[in-house]
DNA sequence: CTGAAAGCGCTAACAA
DNA sequence: TTGTTAGCGCTTTCAG
């Protein structure tokens, strides 16, 4: 079922029936009920591919999600997809796993789709201009940037947190209550990723703070995973440690390293205060509740959104907006 | 950049620089090399749109999963995506929001990818022969299945655990613990979804155990979201009833009540037992630790593939497959 | 092993 | 308001 065997059934050409098809002005009204009828019949569904290809412009904007179902990113897109369709856009997300790369698959999006423009949500803190060669539309980097990578500032937009500010103020937290012996968990300590950043937040706090950067006290998950980070945390209890507090460095590595603290009997928050960084709502129903500096989700998504229509509608220059978290109180605090 | 560009800048006519995107044997060394460098060169991305629409055929079975983001289902996925590959086919994964019809989504995919197959993920329960019209291919879904619909059984395939029983079996377990005051907690009690189904369950199981259905213990949240089930919950502890036990139809609304239970000072398990069904992570990290009858993720995801896969392959008819689920012990049991 | 050319199903000038 | 037709960028016969 083509367009043609529309067209031949309902008695019209196949312009006429693309033109119904596509909402364009210009049909008569029997043309048109004619043709949908006809499409109503036969179930007719055009096919994506030969529209794609046929079209020379759209209005495109594509969201391209590093981790697949990560309920962190929810209200980000959410957001971001209200901002595009408000402004007349249509949004194409596409979520992607851990192994893919999205650059190359936005790149694809980017050709396929003919993407106005593009906005990465969770990727990597190191793209190349050697890679970015493949992108030529605006983007904007949602939650991250460019701390690892070598980009000119004026030819990327994006929209993220201080992380290191982010870790300071928590690590802060954490020592204005008292603490003098502050465990840090993360993923991995180099791996240019959020986890360094937010791990050379704590680092400069404990030193601002005349602390010794202990490396007893430095648990690494090599992972954001939930479970491994309650294994790690489980055997680094093991041993004793003379520690009264722990800095997970994210949400959800924090919910790991709080069972594995229930199991060894340590009270949270009186024998270990516990702070992440995040605010993802799992961490909400935890008990105790996590304290945690949250992310402002939609405020992100808002304005990465705006960013980029701002820039592809007005010409405007790429920016780079730095939002503020918010501490959530919860209960592992003390 | 376009083929043509490729073949002229590489000296080669299009088709051959098409069997060298495309690995065809009957292409000489030097030939392939010389477009591979062009390629690369240029960065030259092939256009997904014309490389689909001029195919005859394809060796993609889709994915269609109900609920971005939902963790839920990760695992599944996973599980389907390496049986498909395992086959020699390639998996197209479409995730659809709450808003979005599946069936549609399918309709489309199926023609747009020449699919060879579908699997729905988390579906609706109440597929009609009328829509279903659309589907030319074999389907099987997973984790649910036709309950409120007309498909004749011989037109489908499908993967799930039995709700109505798994309902019965947590009530049943309640009971056996001395329970006789259980209070449910669902989404809507006639909304045709998996929420219906294990309602039933908790009624039959009450019949069966000669215990009243009471109103006044039936929780309607009408929706699965996690804070919802709070709120409701908060609410219904306000006033005061006689109960002793709370059957939650999913993990996520579980942990939504257990953070209304512990504000309201009651303590899981002595003053209130709780048990749920489906066995996310995330609900293993809880304080107490969910006890909850767990899916087989894995199980149902592989059986799904292998099930679509034998039909597309050998022809073979459709079945529908009941998986048994697993007691999670858990801490909310008493 | 390679190239020419006919589609794939649609959109979008252009003419009528 | 409508129809004709030339692409869109690729794959795939079919010759050579």
């Amino acid at each position: 079922m083509t367009i043609k065997d529309i067209a031949r059934l309902a008695g019209v050409s196949v312009s006429t029936v693309s033109r119904v098809l596509n909402d364009h002005p210009d049909v008569s009204e029997t043309a048109k009920e004619k043709v949908m009828q006809v499409v109503a019949e036969y179930n007719y569904i055009p096919n994506t591919n030969a529209r794609e290809l046929g079209k020379t412009s759209t209005d495109n904007i594509g969201v391209v999600v590093r981790g697949m179902s990560n309920p962190f990113y929810t209200d980000i897109i959410t957001a971001i997809g209200r901002c595009i369709e408000d402004a007349g856009y249509t949004m194409v997300l596409q979520q992607i796993g851990a192994g893919d790369d999205e650059i190359m698959t936005a790149a694809r999006m980017e050709r396929d789709k003919r993407l106005l423009g593009l906005v990465f949500l969770g990727g990597k803190l190191d793209y190349t201009k050697e890679q970015m060669k493949n992108i030529n539309v605006p983007y904007v980097c949602c939650t991250f940037s460019n701390e690892y990578g070598n980009l000119d500032d004026k030819d990327y937009s994006s929209v993220c947190i201080d992380d290191k500010q982010t870790a300071y103020e928590a690590v802060e937290k954490l020592f204005k209550l008292g603490h003098r012996k502050i465990a840090v968990l993360l993923s991995t300590i180099d791996d240019g990723s959020i986890s360094q950043l937010r791990f050379s937040g704590y680092e400069r706090a404990l030193k601002d703070f005349g602390l010794e950067v202990d490396e007893d006290l430095i648990i690494e998950v090599n992972s954001y995973n939930i479970a491994n980070a309650y294994q790690e945390m489980k055997k680094w209890l093991k041993k004793e440690h003379e520690c009264t507090a722990l800095f997970a460095i994210s949400d959800n590595m924090a919910m790991g390293a709080m069972k594995a603290l229930k199991e060894a009997n340590k009270k949270v928050p009186d024998d270990m205060a516990v702070i992440a960084i995040d605010g993802i709502e799992a961490s909400e129903y935890m008990n105790p509740e996590l304290s945690t500096l949250c992310q402002p989700m939609e405020k992100i998504g808002k304005e990465a959104g705006k960013l980029l229509i701002d820039i592809i509608q007005e010409n405007k220059t790429n920016k780079h907006i730095i939002l503020k978290t918010s501490l959530r109180k919860g209960e592992t605090l003390k």
